[in-house]
This record gives structure tokens, C-alpha cells and sequence, in this order.
DNA sequence: CAAGAATATACGTTTAAACATATATTATAG
DNA sequence: CTATAATATATGTTTAAACGTATATTCTTG
């Protein structure tokens, strides 16, 4: 990934909220990430398609839920500019709001809640990275 | 100035490689960058102003040419992400091209050239930051 | 003063990103 | 199988950024 590239995706605010959340948070599933940035389901899901297109995030399903996290390994340069980025960024009281909301989630799910409910249909829980190739 | 700010200041392919150059060059005019970039005038000229009016850089005129450098002191944070950046580009051609675009440049001002020269009719060589508020 | 050089901006157009709504997909539960 | 929940994508529209061209500004030279 170029610099540019980079810098495009962390240019849209829903992404760059996106990315700091994770970031924080570790891993989360769509429905908490929209909660966490009161924005319709869509809207996420296509910046999170973005995000992971771009190789900067990745999957886990569980379920019928999604989990999303950042790419790790993540090359050191990206994480560099992350970091210094999420330092700025708890400075500001959006962030807080954003996890304030997530803690008071009615039906928030715990990670791994439904694996741990033992097996239903389909096995889980399998990762992927999910670099898709442009059109 | 917050880190989606930045990101879309960087985000712009022009600016970006505005950016690393002064970094790597120090301070350049108007009519330097437009060779180095091989852009034309008044789109230079626009996007330095983009940045300009962003506090990020700083304009210097001497005689008629205006010289641009990097916002010092440059916040730290904002620093630490564009040195980042800039070991990224280091890896890249693309500086290298410019910076040859420099070297071969014909009448390539030198920094202060009018300056020592004497004086003519103005005093020049006046330093501003030039932070314009927003419409 | 007029002429010319370097830079800045205004204006109308084009391009690309983000959007909301609707619908498709994937999985679970019954 | 059907119904429902969570997530993803498709489509047409809106918005904002970048653009090229033309022109204005600022300064120097004579």
C-alpha cells in the first residue's frame, strides 16, 4: 500500500472513527460499530468493505455476525502513523461518547458469545483476510 | 488542526508530493515545484494555497518569486507523520525524478539570488504564516 | 509610467466519493 | 421447508474536490 493510499482511506470520517475503535477496542462486530457511530447499517458495512479491500482489516464470522479487527501483522509504518493518530484522538471527547454508547448496548454481543453456545448448523469461527482485486 | 484534516491535506496526490518535497529540499518557489511535479502553474499554485490556508506551511517572498517551507516548528505529532511518510516515498522513483527535474532545471533560482543582488524597490524577504479563516 | 515575469484566484466543467433506499446474501432457529 | 436476523451490495442521486482556462495581482525593470 502507498502513503496515499493510506491516507485516503483515513481522509472519510466514518473510516478514520472506524479504524480508532478497533484499534481501542480490538475487534468488534458490524452491529456494534454502527451502535458505537450512530450511523445507519449500510454506511458501515461499505466503509468496512473499504477498509477490508484495501487489506488494512480483517474478518472473523460468527454465526450470523461478522467480527472485524485490524490486519495483524499490520507493517510497522501503518501502525506508526495509527498510533500517533489515536494519541491525537483521545484528546478529543468523541472517542469516549463512541465507547460509552458501546458499554450501554442493549443485547451487546460478547465475543465468541454464540460459539461458546455450542454448535447449531454450520461450523464457525474461521478467519479471512479477504483482499478482493479491483475491478 | 485534527488528524482528518491531515489525512485529506495527504490524501491529494499533488499535495502529498508538495509536501515531501519541501521536506526533503527544504524551501522552494512556486515555478520550482511546477517543474519538479511537471504541473502546470495554477494548479500548484491552488493546492499550495490548500495548504497555505491549512497552517501548514509558510510562504517567504522574495522579488517577485515566493518561497514555500514547511510550517516550523511543525505540531509533533504531525511530524512524526509525515516523517513516516516521507522514509515511505524514499523507497519509490518517484522523488528521485523530481529532484532530478531540479537539478537540470534552467535558470534555477537559487535560494536569496534576487536578495543579494541589492536592493530594488521594495524591501522584500518578509516572512508569513498566512492562515486564512474559512468561508 | 508601460511591459513583462511570477504567482494567485475566479469561473464553469468534470470526476469521483459518499450517500440513502432498496434488495440480495448468508446463517440461525423453528 | 419458512421466517427472521445480521451483513453485504446494487442503483440512482447528491455533494464536494479537482480540474483547465482565463484573468487578476504583485513585483521588477526600464
Amino acid at each position: 500500500m502507498y502513503p496515499k493510499e493510506l491516507f485516503s482511506l483515513l481522509a472519510d470520517d466514518t473510516r478514520f472513527r472506524l479504524l480508532m475503535l478497533l484499534q481501542e477496542e480490538g475487534e468488534l462486530c458490524v452491529c456494534e460499530l454502527g451502535v458505537a457511530l450512530a450511523k445507519i447499517q449500510p454506511k458501515i458495512s461499505r466503509h468496512l468493505a473499504i477498509l477490508r479491500n484495501a487489506g488494512i482489516v480483517m474478518t472473523r464470522r460468527d454465526a450470523n455476525r461478522v467480527f472485524y479487527r485490524l490486519l495483524s501483522p499490520m507493517p510497522e509504518w501503518i501502525n506508526q502513523i495509527m498510533e500517533t493518530a489515536s494519541a491525537r484522538v483521545l484528546e478529543d471527547a468523541t472517542l469516549v461518547e463512541e465507547m460509552h454508547r458501546l458499554q450501554v448496548m442493549p443485547n451487546r454481543p460478547q465475543c465468541n458469545e454464540a460459539a461458546s453456545t455450542g454448535q447449531t448448523h454450520g461450523s464457525t469461527d474461521r478467519f479471512c483476510s479477504a483482499v478482493k482485486k479491483s475491478a
